[in-house]
DNA sequence: GAAGCTTGTCGAAACGTTTCGCAAAGCTAA
DNA sequence: TTAGCTTTGCGAAACGTTTCGACAAGCTTC
């Protein structure tokens, strides 16, 4: 690989003005300044990243530091990472995928005194996280794909829950609907802190109220299992509910099962949407779901976006914080509610052509 | 951040000293080492990447480059980049997510010409792909996650194909199914290369004739609407066929569809699993489609695993080759053919309960 | 007790950049 | 004409490592 002093002597001239000419650092004379790029562009020459790195102490190098793949890791949060990477190539960086090990601040030290990563965008973000504060502390910057509960002056890129509850309600409203349920995650272990389960919780009461409708919001499930129990539960407790939003992919499988097993189809006897699931995720069920799918990949371009604005920019000024809305992608298990469900029950021997979702 | 010269002048030694203790190059006297080890340990010494990368040329970072996400992008293809990353940091490297724009060569040319990386990873792997051939020209270490159609001396990890389709055959055989078909992806655009299904249509044939069972290969699909078509297609011209393998996602929910629309149910009237999706995907479906499961993340861990092997060891080993065996994750959907299906055709009109996939 | 090893440590060079003080011009203004 | 300024380019230092020849001391061996 050629060098800097190659070119140098290639084109006549000091290296530290092949240096000037190729960064613009320094005024250079145009006749100059053409030789060497000449000179450059015939070498094939390609400033070394570490050599660079190790005296402006800039690698153009982020770190998204990404947890070990929980059960229901998915492709949504992988898409952080694509999106972080595209966007970091983009504008000339690079985006390093550091695994997270058993203790995050130990792999957050080793990181970040390597000295070969100019920033670090923090994903899976808890509402209380012990490595933003240490990275506050630290003083090494960084920018979060969520945010915790009080994101202070830090630089995020989130889902607009607000606006996604909001949607979701006005969608299913506009449907007709006057009672609706929402299934969350269970609040046990990892998903006590976990911020998309508490403000999609918080926001989709508070839309639902504002909107005058009934709301059924303390039901938990994660798995098919759980979806299905907390059906057999929703409907015996709350007869009134022709709408259910739910969170997890998976509990929405076992709310599909029991559904069929009442007798009921969907979107006939009930209107079923996803919450924060891909659109690819939502077209594999049976009818096709309608989803709230989030801006994942969007997310991730913003994280990185503003990461390496703070680094290229004024490292103190305000803080860069985005709220990003979801896509409601309609899908064939939205409808109007049911004129009379206890009709429609018995009628459920239904021909079987029918079976498949009515709106294909 | 502290450099060996202050752990030197703590422990009262000279830089090179340190150096050696620390790596062990040469031979340090054990009183000496220890009290390095002390000062280092003290002060919180980490070593400067980009100041032992310069001089040693090693940097013990490798890229993996992916292609921008086309449609159909999915866990699976994810998953390679955290196999690779969690395999790479258990070895002391880090990995590099590189999207891949427009122009790959020139984008290795970039990437390599940088001194940012010892090596590079490869993933969807055409079976001519120009990759191969530059890295290799210019004497770029580098391994394939898949594998080009003569990979040579180049090392990589791809799926077992032969025993993927040997192991569904015999899955749906001892079932006691006579004659299978595979919808394949289409052959046009994008996977006319591909890998994947190239050969696993080929051994999917291979499989069957061993095992004198009935076969359909030459159905493709890419998505629900191609899916239903195929089926259509099939149920017409090969009535025979009672067990049925798809690759794509999208496919299957179309085929479901059409089954449903028969007046059929699956397992009762067919057998249909997916082939090289994962098991997630898998259970998003109702029944729960058996599947061969590919080892994504496996794959990742060899790949950055051999590509460190072949940095660290002997640059010109034989090569490293290894082909892995897909997880059958037994779901709803696999059961023995009917006794009789013009029988069973009639008797569509089953009590409505039985029409969640019968074993759960 | 000198020659030859071995062991342990040192110092300096090198890696490829950026940065910055400095100087040689050429120009302007008195 | 000369003092002062601007423009342009140079050279050296620095970044934090690794590498390697040199060398001092202690040991063996005859």
């Amino acid at each position: 690989m050629s060098s800097l002093r190659d070119v140098a002597e290639r084109a006549q001239v000091a290296v530290s003005t092949v240096s000037a000419a190729l960064n613009g650092t320094r005024p250079v004379a145009a006749a100059t300044k053409e030789r060497i790029e000449q000179a450059a562009a015939e070498l094939g020459y390609r400033p070394n990243v570490l050599a660079r790195g190790l005296v402006s102490k800039r690698t153009r190098i982020l770190a998204l530091l990404f947890p070990a793949p929980r059960s229901g890791f998915g492709l949504t949060e992988m898409q952080f990472a694509t999106g972080a990477a595209e966007a970091a190539s983009e504008r000339g960086y690079h985006l390093l995928l550091s695994p997270e090990n058993a203790d995050p601040i130990e792999e957050l030290r080793h990181l970040t005194g390597l000295g070969l990563v100019d920033g670090v965008l923090l994903m899976e973000v808890r509402l209380d996280d012990e490595r933003t504060r240490w990275l506050a502390e630290a003083g090494f910057p960084f920018s979060m794909i969520g945010r915790t509960r009080e994101p202070g002056s830090i630089d995020y890129a989130d889902i607009d829950f607000a606006r996604m509850a909001g949607d979701a309600v006005a969608h299913l409203a506009g449907l007709g609907h006057r009672a609706l349920a929402f299934f969350n995650h269970s609040t046990d272990g990892y998903s006590a802190q976990y911020g998309p389960a508490i403000r999609a919780g918080e926001e989709f009461e508070a839309a639902a109220r504002e909107a005058g409708l009934g709301y059924v919001g303390d039901f938990r499930a994660d798995s098919a299992e759980q979806g299905r129990q907390a059906f057999e539960r929703l409907v015996a407790e709350h007869p009134e509910v022709t709408a259910l939003a739910v969170m997890n992919d998976h509990a929405a499988v076992g709310v599909i099962a029991a559904v069929a097993e009442h007798g009921w189809q969907i979107p006939r006897d009930l209107t079923l949407m996803l919450v924060l699931s891909s659109a690819r995720v939502a077209e594999m069920f049976h009818p096709r779901l309608t989803t709230l799918e989030p801006p994942s990949a969007e997310l991730g371009r913003l994280g990185a976006g503003m990461l390496i604005d703070r680094l290229t920019g004024d490292g103190d000024g305000p803080p860069r914080q985005r709220l990003v809305a979801c896509r409601l992608v309609t899908g064939d298990s939205s409808a109007p509610p049911p004129v009379d469900r206890t009709e429609r029950r018995d009628n459920s021997a239904a021909p079987p052509v029918d079976r498949t979702g009515g709106r294909r």
